[in-house]
DNA sequence: GTGAAAGCGCTAACAC
DNA sequence: GTGTTAGCGCTTTCAC
């Protein structure tokens, strides 16, 4: 029971078996237990078994900081959003996790705050883990970034975006195109003039995509060009409120409003219902998210649903896919979106 | 230009410098270079200024897996919580993360969905990267996750709870006391008949314990037993407006609903206008979590303000001394909470 | 199918 | 202050 561990220098939490044990306890060599717990098939059943014990009795957790240095890879996947707060992000990586469930893969979040330069930094110092795959928010990124992503040699996915020349992969949807189908959707309740709200506009510009495009469509539709209101800030209900009500100053008749957030949406929801103006009759309104309220709020909000988790799912099998050998498929995945109309419009 | 790199074996994305090619071009020692990276102070400013300029020219990063190794410990804290969805454990991380720019320290983000065992497996993993620290969510783990934690040598901090006996160090607040708040504050409002609406009780014991405790306030006062109707799934809106349907078909003499999240209180809301309910009038309301749209609600959503970014904030501070060498004080750190009154109630 | 031996890139005594 | 010298615990040729 004595001194079986072997350890030179004294380090802390040395507690732990090490390889070396277990080789010894089955009567291997480590590189047969190496070769047993990666590519068990190559090794005998019955010295496979008796690894597999020697395991269990010593508790034996292999070191993935030794095994990472030696192989230069980890099995790690580091995934970088904009954002934790923002639950359209968070679902995707839970989506991702849960896909990856199982496959010994890691992920190692970062939140770049909507910032290229935090982003930049953050690729960088994730690198230094030797990540099996990267995954970025969006298209845009630093020019450093996006040269250090080529030239890193592991899988990237950009995504919750689409782009003809993607740094490898992309897997997302195109906001532009979700402008388009909303004023197409208004169009067809009859809506006279439009209106935006929209939060962020400066940082997010996928917001500002939906914008753009929103305004487009309108213009091609042969509507006037809709009133524009920014809110400083994150989007939240309070920003709703003040933007209807300066959409309204500006432009009483505005009659239908897309918020590029369901919770702006809900704050204009309110602000209509203080004003005692009728939602759909006088005002139509319709969100981005199909966030958790967004079905039971009074009316229910019409809204876009993107697809926040068919992102997590999709990338997750590019992924698996890729890292166990297949060939390097890159390309724009379009994963589209849905309208849900309900009773706001 | 040539061959400065001398790496014998072929590896995968082998351009990279490594601390060697620094320390040849500045013409010192390795032991050097690694001084002048991580004491840059017992290093003589003129040399640190080469090798400065060396790293720079060869854009050198270093290798965390080799540094991690070789002093058995990472910058590296592995953060655990139940959920990347809920918004509430997103603050605390987003905070934390922001305390701890600039220190070097990379949060590795788990998600146990609730589950104890997957909680258990989480910790394994993430304590084979040698993290320096580990952060986990709630006082009630999985016997196996407690001993692994109070055996791993690094500092273990418990969150969102209050302990007699944490494993090391526990920050957050008393879920009980929640509950005997809101009582209070009812009764302030000469609430006659309480109700408590709840999701995930199951899984989610913190929920149960601030309906425990508003249970307990509620029969402490004289109330009769609250109604405490539980519902399915997470806590949605959806499920706030079946909630109180319920509750009202138990006993329509209810007049003050504690919800236990601002989202199911939101749902009771619309439930309550659908049936032409007043509010506050004839139904008071008091949520939990003060979400980004309850100030904006019509009426204003009364609510409890946890000390989500607080816990954060003090996390990361007590981490960085402890990591900078400050004494092992462990012990349960009450950061409290604040009721918010509005118009609901 | 298995073992021996040589690293992976860095840190940490210890000597100078 | 700086260099020398051993490792850290694992993976991976290359023999056998």
């Amino acid at each position: 029971m004595a001194e079986q561990q072997s350890t030179k220098r004294d380090r802390a939490g040395t507690a732990r078996s090490r390889m070396a044990d277990v080789a010894r306890l089955a009567g291997v060599s480590t590189s047969t237990v190496s070769r047993a717990i990666r590519q068990p098939d190559i090794v005998s059943p019955a010295v496979r078994n008796r690894i597999e014990e020697a395991i269990g009795r010593l508790s034996y957790r292999p070191n993935l900081m030794a095994g990472a240095l030696a192989s230069a890879r980890s099995m790690t996947i580091g995934v970088i959003i904009p954002s934790l707060i923002n639950s359209f992000f968070a679902a995707t990586v839970e989506a991702m996790e849960e896909e990856l469930a199982g496959s010994g893969y890691q992920l190692m979040l970062g939140n770049s705050n909507y910032s290229e330069e935090v982003e930049q930094q953050l690729v960088a110092s994730f690198l230094a883990w030797s990540p099996a795959a990267m995954v970025v928010t969006g298209r845009r990124h630093s020019r450093d970034t996006v040269r250090t992503l080529m030239d890193c040699g592991i899988p990237v996915i950009e995504m919750w975006e689409l782009s003809d020349q993607p740094i490898d992969t992309i897997v997302g949807f195109s906001h532009r195109a979700v402008g388009h189908l909303v004023v197409r959707h208004f169009s067809e309740r009859k809506a006279r003039r439009l209106g935006f709200i929209g939060a962020f506009m400066d940082k997010d510009y996928r917001t500002a995509d939906r914008r753009a495009g929103f305004v487009e469509a309108a213009l091609q539709a042969g509507y006037e060009a809709p009133v524009v209101i920014g809110i400083p800030g994150r989007a939240s209900a309070v920003g709703g409120s003040l933007g209807l009500a300066e959409m309204l100053s500006i432009d009483p008749e505005v009659d239908a409003v897309f918020c590029s957030n369901d919770i702006i949406a809900l704050g204009a929801m309110f602000e209509a219902q203080r004003r005692q103006i009728a939602i759909p009759g006088q005002l139509k309104i319709c969100g981005f998210g199909d966030l958790e309220f967004s079905a039971a709020s009074e009316p229910s909000l019409t809204t876009v649903r993107p697809p926040r988790r068919e992102i997590g799912v999709q990338i997750a099998r590019l992924l698996r896919a890729r890292l166990d050998g297949a060939p390097d498929r890159g390309g724009s995945h379009d994963l589209g979106f849905d309208i849900v109309a309900r009773g706001s419009t």
